[in-house]
DNA sequence: CATTCGCGGTGA
DNA sequence: CACCGCGAATGC
């Protein structure tokens, strides 16, 4: 198709004071702009022409500021093309911010593809994506970009630790030899994951491919960066402010660094010809984003690794049901520890449950810590830091008996009980009876008072029952990076555990079953994952007591160290139910009313089934909407569609769609 | 929010 | 039957 004439495309110019109507550029005329709006329904690129002036700049990537429905709006320009499919005339590009061309085509290709996955739009992925400009530093002379990535010295195998995994060492040479290896890693205990991750970056920079890694916070960015040592870098994190976030990105950008590391957005980095993307402890909530259309850091590499056909690395302690599946679909390998590796490092891990005996100290009794819990703290005191892992404060607002502080449980089946608010009396959290007329198993007290367990309490309690050693608290508000080897008491909450020097003589894992007893489906392998995190921490062989009920599923893998049969059963069950990642799930959560007439208006895949809409609170209702796997990209198309519809005929109320979502029950 | 589209009404 | 006017649709 060719561009009409000049004249026909142009309107009259309105009188300033230019004279004469703009020029398009003689070669490839036509900008394909992606046009930053929410709206679903306008998700793809509009056709502009590109005005003679800014002929040289107006490269595919670069920001342009375009005139769109009557107002100046942001835009990436994807590509210049030689005519456009549009009928009309087509409007100038109002300005080219800069000639930066910082959406490359593998990053729009693959906010594409994110933004087809989770039903959501291009422009709201690049949000994530690109961070925003900061002119003075975009200015900067770059520095003069090396010929080639550095050539990683020789991998010291033995500091890396690859060998102590039954594939691992296969796994570090086809990285090296410029292959494409998927693996799901179960780090072992105790072993340095920094040092084994940096070893995987060099292994690929050595064959001359760039590398992300995404990590959950920025404490783990901390503890990767000393790993990657003199190996050439960037961290890319939150805290550092735009101005230096964006030189940073710049020099990905600009091929002058092969290796990022950062938190979530990182895993959009724009590092050329990526051979291998990293995510460390997938399961961590802090991997989904909460901004629309709420992807998770795990699919955005996966959905990376596969489009630009480069190696992927998801590692954890523990193991989430999403890789156990890659790894059922033969879509990815498993890289685990070997048996003997984990007898030899792990901790004794040994439970205790509600019948668990108090300890005799009248101190330790009132913080409601087990006779063997106490014990293991105290002989761990006796040669370094000792760990307590508390549930956050807040986290659960969990009942206990009146006198004796016991945790109310359910007298049918044993779950925890709680308050509805405006309800007194207190319903179970797992099968939903109302719990009246129980009384404490052991005191006989049928009142019950709320438990607020937190880390500050719990830190006063335990430092009354340890009088001579120092508590430390490590918390949401003051976290602590790093302990010593001294003696000493660490009340952390999960996430937060300072990592000790030497490991940690003993841990404790209180209220495991205000973990184990949240309502939520996830619940159980949440609390292996934050189990394991705050055991691998420490020592070989060390004591570490763990207050839940030794059958559940739950504990006896933390008993055995054995995460990947746990997750595999967690995935049959996830089957059995319905539930992701057997199947992919979407909700619509938004008013009644709006969440109703999407229902009825989108076009479902077949094999498609509703389930709700169930009240949420006050007029805000939420459906669950499930198919297999495979119908999974037609799901979101439709119900993309259908938001689409009602956003381009400006339904009042919206309907916030998620695919795949943590929080499902 | 600006512009265009499209339909029914109207008056010649 | 051409033209007007207004609400709906569209967005280059």
């Amino acid at each position: 198709m060719s561009v009409p004439s000049q004249e026909a495309l142009v309107p009259a110019p309105a009188a300033s004071g230019r004279k004469g109507a703009r020029q398009a550029a003689g070669d490839l005329p036509v900008a394909r702009v992606v046009v930053d709006t929410p709206l679903p329904h306008l998700d793809r690129p509009f056709d502009y022409l590109v005005p003679a002036t800014a002929d040289a700049v107006a490269v595919p990537g670069c920001r342009v500021r375009v005139r769109f429905a009557g107002r100046l709006t942001d835009g990436f320009l994807l590509e210049r093309v030689a005519g456009s499919e549009h009928r009309g005339r087509l409007a100038f590009l109002e300005r080219v911010i800069s000639p930066e061309p910082v959406l490359t085509a593998e990053i729009a290709g693959l906010a594409r593809a994110v933004a087809d996955r989770y039903a959501g739009t291009m422009s709201d992925v690049l949000r994530l994506a690109i961070p925003p400009r900061h002119a003075r530093v975009e200015a900067e002379a770059r520095a003069p970009a090396p010929v080639s990535w550095e050539p990683a010295p020789p991998a010291e195998e033995d500091r890396s630790g690859w060998a102590a995994y039954q594939a691992g060492q296969s796994f570090l040479t086809a990285l090296a030899e410029g292959r494409s290896p998927r693996a799901v890693w179960t780090a072992l205990p105790g072993a340095s994951w920094p040092e084994a991750i940096a070893a995987a970056a060099r292994a690929t920079l050595a064959s001359g491919r760039g590398v992300v890694i995404v990590l959950p916070d920025g404490k783990d960015v901390a503890m990767l960066a000393p790993a990657l040592g003199s190996t050439p870098h960037v961290a890319i994190t939150a805290d550092l402010g735009p101005a230096e976030r964006y030189r940073r990105w710049l020099k990905a950008l600009r091929g002058e660094i092969g290796i990022v590391v950062g938190n979530r957005p990182a895993a959009f980095a724009p590092v050329a010809s990526l051979g291998l993307a990293v995510i460390w402890d997938d399961g961590d909530d802090l991997h989904a984003d909460p901004h629309a259309p709420y992807p998770h850091a795990r699919e955005v590499l996966a959905l990376r690794a596969h489009r630009a056909q480069a190696g992927l690395l998801i590692g954890g302690h523990a193991r989430s049901t999403e890789a156990t599946m890659l790894v059922a679909t033969g879509w990815a390998r498993s890289l685990a520890p070997r048996r003997e590796e984990i007898r030899a490092r792990a901790p004794r891990v040994r439970p205790a449950g509600d019948d668990a005996e108090l300890a005799r100290d009248e101190a330790a009794r009132a913080a409601r810590l087990p006779s063997i819990a106490w014990q293991a703290l105290r002989r761990g005191l006796d040669s370094g830091p000792v760990l307590v892992q508390v549930p956050r404060r807040g986290y659960l607002p969990a009942l206990a008996c009146r006198t004796c502080r016991g945790p109310a449980r359910c007298p049918a089946c044993r779950g925890p009980l709680a308050l509805r608010g405006g309800h007194a009396m207190p319903y179970c959290r797992w099968c939903g009876r109302i719990a009246g007329g129980r009384r404490c198993p052991s005191c006989g007290d049928d009142r019950i008072r709320a438990l607020i367990v937190g880390a500050r309490r719990t830190a006063e309690e335990l430092g009354r029952a340890f009088p001579s050693f120092p508590v430390k608290t490590s918390g949401r508000d003051g976290v602590l990076a790093v302990v010593g080897p001294a003696p000493a008491l660490i009340v952390a909450t999960p996430g937060a555990e300072p990592v000790p020097e030497g490991g940690y003589a003993a841990v404790v894992l209180l209220d495991g079953w205000a973990l184990l007893g949240r309502p939520d489906l996830r619940a159980a392998e949440e609390a292996l994952r934050r189990w394991m995190n705050a055991a691998a921490l420490a020592r070989p062989g060390a004591e570490l007591v763990v207050l839940a009920d030794s059958a559940v599923p739950a504990v006896q893998a933390l008993l055995r160290w054995d995460p990947i049969t746990f997750a595999e059963r967690e995935l049959a069950d996830r089957a059995e139910l319905g539930f992701p990642p057997a199947v992919r799930m979407a909700t619509l959560t938004g008013p009644a009313a709006a969440v109703r007439e999407t229902l009825a208006d989108v076009a479902l895949p077949p094999q498609a089934q509703v389930l709700g809409p169930v009240p949420v609170e006050g007029e805000v209702e939420r459906a669950m909407v499930r198919v297999p796997r495979d119908r999974g990209s037609a799901l979101a198309r439709a119900l993309k569609a259908a938001s689409g519809a009602r956003s381009a005929r400006k339904a009042a109320d919206t309907v916030r769609v998620a695919v795949d979502p943590l929080d499902l029950i």
